[in-house]
RNA sequence: GCGGGCGUAGCUCAAUGGUAGAGCGUCAGCCUUCCAAGCUGAAUGUUGUCGGUUCGAGUCCGAUCGCCCGCUCCA
């Protein structure tokens, strides 16, 4: 990681106009939307040549640093490094699968809309207050809500007008009342009967065919909505063929899909996205402390890739939001970033659970397969010596990251207003990052220039290209280059003038421009390639 | 899914119901020795799509698709 180039102050990202930032999406070739000639797709977005170029190396720089590097070289709670292996899983998996997970059966929580108001409730939150004889009209409130539940009972009152006790009063859940009488319950903020539409379920699964004879029903199969679950189903097999010892993680980096009910926000709730996972595997009685270690350091590193200042943020979250799966577990942390749509809050942008034991019990229960590890280190000491060893199911602390959502925070946060310069605004990437890494240019294109400047490029190219994009560009006035450059986000352009190409002092020299600062420095060419490699971090 | 706004060239936007334009960018040429300089020229549009009203629709109406905002939701 490159420590030579200063970190900039982050600029509030409230400051920052998402039109702006999507319209040079598409200008610069970052992001376009997908099937756009046919009108576009809801919740779909393609990347141009520098978006997939700026993600893969978002989605490197993530598998190098967890996975090859183990958390950055981080020495984890237990004194030892940490150890990380990877694992590509398939998108379409048994549907079982998905139901041992939870995804099929609990999660797609039904909804009821009210007609009159225009207002839209979690069925399962919805109670229904009626006199105790259940006659006569009803009236629904917010279960868990004060407010809502004593205005129930004062037009409750009004109705019967009369005052009731309690006993005198009967409340029942909305989805235990049959859909006939819904044409007596008054929505919870309506003043008419029979406003509410019956529960709908949304199923947030994309259903699929698996199978030529494409029967809906008989071969049904999902896209995957998270690449967890490829994880879980191969505990087993890592520790049993990779010489892996507890603790250690597994991780995935694919696709995933959601039936979002609104896709919003550019590219930020998207229906195809892809994750960045990493099921950390330790016994239950470390957990606590692996959560704490994952929750630092997933902040830390991406304050080292460039999401800086007081446009990132590590939250806890309260308990009442907890997730299914991490109920029992010590928290769930969210990275979250000011996205300039979200601002002056915060969209996630990773998450940190501690999931416990849940999705390898799940998977136990429904598979009837042991998953459970054998530990050598632990338990009572044998008479010879030995532990006897302990036999459990891990618990699991799961930092799972956005990769479209880091490549859309990278980009809110590079992109940088400046009236003073020719483009009014760059991109600054982190070197590590950007899609350009650098681009060679001849001052004019004559006078032996272009012949030195595209030789310096193909030595550029051939030792830095697999990073990124090296660019020559020999057009126009080198003014508008490096215009060009800065919106691209290219953070060094190297200038071959007719010092370079004439006897003197200067001679065998360029200029290095650095686009934060706009400055240029002299050093021979020979040096460029060190100093490029010292500057990307390699 | 509901409500509101919007949809014209790559981008930003004009065009009273009457011939679809500008700026910037892009490309070509000239020029140019360090920050979108200048000159000349060029390409790019079924005005998101479909239908209707009209002698005539970018403009009015309806539907549809997409984007933005609010509500709602978010494993």
């Amino acid at each position: 990681m490159s420590d030579a180039t200063p970190q900039p102050k982050s600029i509030d990202n409230a400051d920052k106009s998402m039109d702006d930032i999507m319209s040079l999406c598409k200008r610069r070739g970052f992001i376009y939307q997908a099937s756009e000639i046919y009108g576009g797709i809801n919740g779909f977005w393609d990347y141009g040549p520098l978006g997939a170029q700026l993600k893969k190396n978002l989605r490197d720089a993530w598998w190098e640093d967890v996975i090859m590097m183990g958390c950055s070289g981080a020495t984890g709670p237990d004194g030892e490094p940490v150890e990380i292996v990877p694992l590509d899983t398939c998108i379409i998996q048994n549907p079982k699968v998905w139901e041992a997970s939870g995804h099929i059966g609990g999660f797609n929580d039904p909804m009821v809309d009210c007609r009159e108001t225009k207002s839209r409730y979690r069925a399962d939150h919805v109670q229904v207050m009626s006199q105790a004889s259940g006659e006569g009209q009803m009236y629904a409130f917010i279960g868990g809500d004060d407010a809502s539940e004593a205005a129930a009972r004062k037009k409750l009152e009004k109705y019967a007008r009369t005052e009731l006790t309690d006993d005198q009063i009967a409340v029942t859940p909305l989805v235990e009342l049959d859909l006939d009488v819904y044409g007596r319950v008054v929505g919870p903020d309506a003043k008419e009967a029979g406003t509410l539409t019956a529960p709908r379920a949304f199923n947030l699964m994309f259903p699929t065919v698996v199978g030529a004879t494409g029967d809906v029903e008989d071969d049904k199969a999902y896209l995957r909505p998270e690449t967890a679950q490829g994880i879980f189903i191969h505990f087993k097999n890592v520790v049993d063929t990779t010489r892996v010892k507890l603790p250690f993680g597994i991780a995935n980096v694919g696709k995933s899909f959601r039936n979002e009910v609104t896709p919003r926000n550019f590219t930020f709730r998207s229906r195809e996205f892809e994750q960045m996972e990493c099921e950390f595997f330790c016994h239950a009685d470390d957990a606590k402390d692996w959560y704490q270690f994952w929750r630092d350091s997933r902040m830390a590193w991406w304050e080292s890739i460039g999401l800086a200042g007081a446009n990132l943020r590590l939250r806890e979250h309260d308990t009442d939001e907890l997730a299914h799966y991490a109920k029992d577990g010590a928290g769930t942390a969210d990275v979250e970033y000011k996205y300039p749509f979200t601002a002056p809050d915060y969209g996630e942008l990773e998450g940190i659970a501690h999931r416990a034991d849940f999705d390898l019990k799940q998977h136990q229960e429904h598979s009837k397969v042991k998953l459970e590890y054998f530990d050598t280190t632990r338990g009572e000491l044998a008479p010879n010596g030995q532990p006897e060893g302990e036999r459990y199911l891990p618990h699991c602390i799961e930092p799972a990251a956005g990769l479209d959502r880091g490549v859309l925070a990278l980009i809110c946060e590079a992109y940088t207003p400046d009236p003073d310069r020719p483009s009014k605004v760059f991109m600054r990437f982190h070197p590590r990052i950007a899609p350009i890494k650098a681009a060679v240019f001849p001052l004019v294109a004559k006078g032996g220039m272009p012949e030195v400047a595209l030789e310096l490029h193909r030595e550029l190219r051939q030792r830095f290209g697999k990073y990124g994009l090296i660019e020559y560009d020999a057009k126009q006035s080198v003014g508008k280059r490096y215009a060009r450059m800065d919106e691209a986000g290219c953070p060094f352009c190297f200038t071959i003038d007719g010092e370079t190409v004439e006897d003197g002092p200067n001679k065998d020299t360029v200029t290095v421009r650095d686009r934060d600062t706009a400055e240029q420095t002299r050093m021979p060419i020979s040096q460029v390639a060190d100093f490029l490699s010292q500057k990307l971090g390699l």
